[in-house]
DNA sequence: TTCATTTTGAAAACCCTTTTCAGCATAGAA
DNA sequence: TTCTATGCTGAAAAGGGTTTTCAAAATGAA
């Protein structure tokens, strides 16, 4: 699971947790949760400490390596690699399976709400509804 | 603050403390916390419980008379009565203002979602950024 | 009024997340 | 390499919003 990664990112320390958090973050094919990259990490053999691990996420997002999704009436935080694409989500409500959309809606939209007295930085979006193997 | 309710919905039994959550969300001019409505209350001089709160916000909810919502990277729920309007937010990321928006940019991008094996039942929208109080 | 059924009070439990602080590991200097 | 300052982790506890519990109280129907 720990690869071999190509450079360390100046100015952190490297040490086997953040490692195993990072490879973690890259292998994974969907947004993750803290207690899931915390498992992954025991599963593998390796020892941390789940508070370690939230730190070591609130390290990554702060230095913009990582994102926290929250998606609505979960009460867990995602987190993936920030890969720099600008995405967003549709989240079946039965599954809880998470799609990612390939376009973004707002693009259009956006320059209009500007003027409103309001500096726009970003935004969030999600759709809910039923992916296909949910569908009725 | 107890308003005289023109007519009690069907089924509900009619309690001190269901009355004044009602009556506080039909007053407020924006989405509530439960501790907002909880407080609200009890400056009124009306006992009533935090948990007696959740549950009627919940039965509420449940019920189709409120709608629950979860402003990112805020870890309170906010409710509001269900005024069946489609609406979005956007919020201010210094003084954490709701500003209610008045148009949806999903109605014309939704279609195109549509057929991609997910039946999308709703949207949730988010736009963050400064109010005019706070821009800088 | 009486009684079955709900609802509330009061407290405790829950769950995810953050904080604490001492001991340990890391990277840079000597 | 060894030393040292600094930063990181383990381990446990606390935090904060929300839910659960169960006995007592209130409600509405008969
Ligand atoms: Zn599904
Ligand atoms: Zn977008
Ligand atoms: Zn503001
Ligand atoms: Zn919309």
């Amino acid at each position: 699971m720990k690869d071999i990664q190509p450079d360390w990112p100046a100015g952190l320390k490297k040490t086997k947790q953040r490692e195993c958090v990072l490879a973690v973050l890259e292998h994974a094919r969907k947004p993750l949760s803290a207690m899931e990259i915390y498992s992954e990490i025991k599963r593998d053999g390796t020892s941390v400490w789940l508070s370690t691990v939230y730190r070591i996420l609130e390290l990554l997002v702060k230095r913009g390596m990582a994102v926290k999704i929250a998606v609505m009436n979960s009460e867990t935080a995602l987190y993936e690699l920030n890969r720099f694409q600008h995405k967003h989500y549709a989240v079946c409500m039965n599954c809880h399976k998470i799609i990612q959309m390939d376009n973004c809606p707002m693009e259009k939209f956006l320059p209009k709400f500007q003027d409103d007295d309001f500096q726009v930085i970003g935004h969030n979006l999600e759709i809910y509804g039923f992916c296909k193997d949910c569908a009725h």
